[in-house]
DNA sequence: TTGCTAAATGATATGTTATAACATATCAAT
DNA sequence: ATTGATATGTTATAACATATCATTTAGCAA
């Protein structure tokens, strides 16, 4: 599994894509994709980048679609809790998810220069993790995993 | 590498150990551990806990060190550029490092019942995250791994 | 030992991220 | 139509973090 995010690609239809995945999942799962839910799924996945709350808010208001912070972190935490959207820890902010359907665990690169995030990710029984849980007797429920460093464009740059 | 923190042991002496060593490390270094450090990495290290930059401002301030944010984020500053902790993203808090020495990847174990946090460490290099980082040509220069779950004492219960 | 410099501290203010609490609106199933 | 559940609007505040500038202290060279 390779990592999204630092490569061209046809990035409209990559929102669309997104956004189509969003709503047959919904359906599915019963789940109320609303409009402001919706318009900041649509706002995050536009740009492979992280966006804060705020900066989320920000546009949401712009549009008329509520000016207060829990509308932001509201309509975010709907998209984390489905699966649409992830936080990322080391930067308070938030990402579309590139790898939708099932459960996952992501694992993010984020580039400290052009701030690109791209998702891949783990399996967190593998590798030193697990085995210090298993060890230990931890039983893991939930993982972040996330590396700063330079992406190939700003490496090259 | 076992993970430390979720068994029993001679606290008063891994407090001491922790601190001598980071003693001799400034020594070594250079670094300065000015009254308002020691006594701030003290403070983390008294418990394999996670504590809030304003939960350790709190004690610092019953102690007369100090009554303002920046007393509490520039002693971390310090701890944590100095490598004798560590800040837990997933909980904006701080962690004294039980793992001394110099360079390393840690990863940690967080209980989220009774908060306790173990350190361990990781191989950003080896995994699926490495592997990601290589296909995609991304240079990882710093990484946070975090796993939240239930400890074994918790689990238990 | 004095005076210089860099580092550390003190103090005020402000910026940023996140949630509590309560009122209102909308939906969906009787 | 009434009810119960979910979503939104709105105000206020909690929690986390940094910028800035004045002052003090430690380390060191003349």
């Amino acid at each position: 599994m390779a990592a999204l995010g630092f490569e061209m690609h046809d990035h409209a239809h990559c929102v669309r894509s997104l956004l189509k995945q969003a709503e047959a999942e919904c359906k599915d799962r019963k789940l109320r994709l609303t409009p402001v839910r919706r318009r900041a799924l649509e706002i995050l996945a536009r740009q492979h980048r992280a966006l804060s709350a705020y900066d989320l808010l920000a546009v949401l208001a712009e549009e008329g679609m509520g000016h207060q912070p829990p509308v932001a972190y509201r309509a975010l935490d709907f998209l984390v809790k489905a699966g649409f959207a992830h936080k990322i820890e080391a930067l308070n902010a938030y990402v579309a998810c590139t790898h939708p359907g099932r459960d996952h665990a992501p694992a993010f690169l984020i580039c400290r220069s052009c701030e690109t995030v791209a998702e891949t990710n783990t399996k967190p029984e593998a590798g030193r993790l697990g085995d210090a849980a298993r060890a230990a007797g931890f039983d893991i429920e939930h993982t972040v995993v996330e590396a700063r460093g330079l992406c190939p464009d700003c490496r090259a740059a």
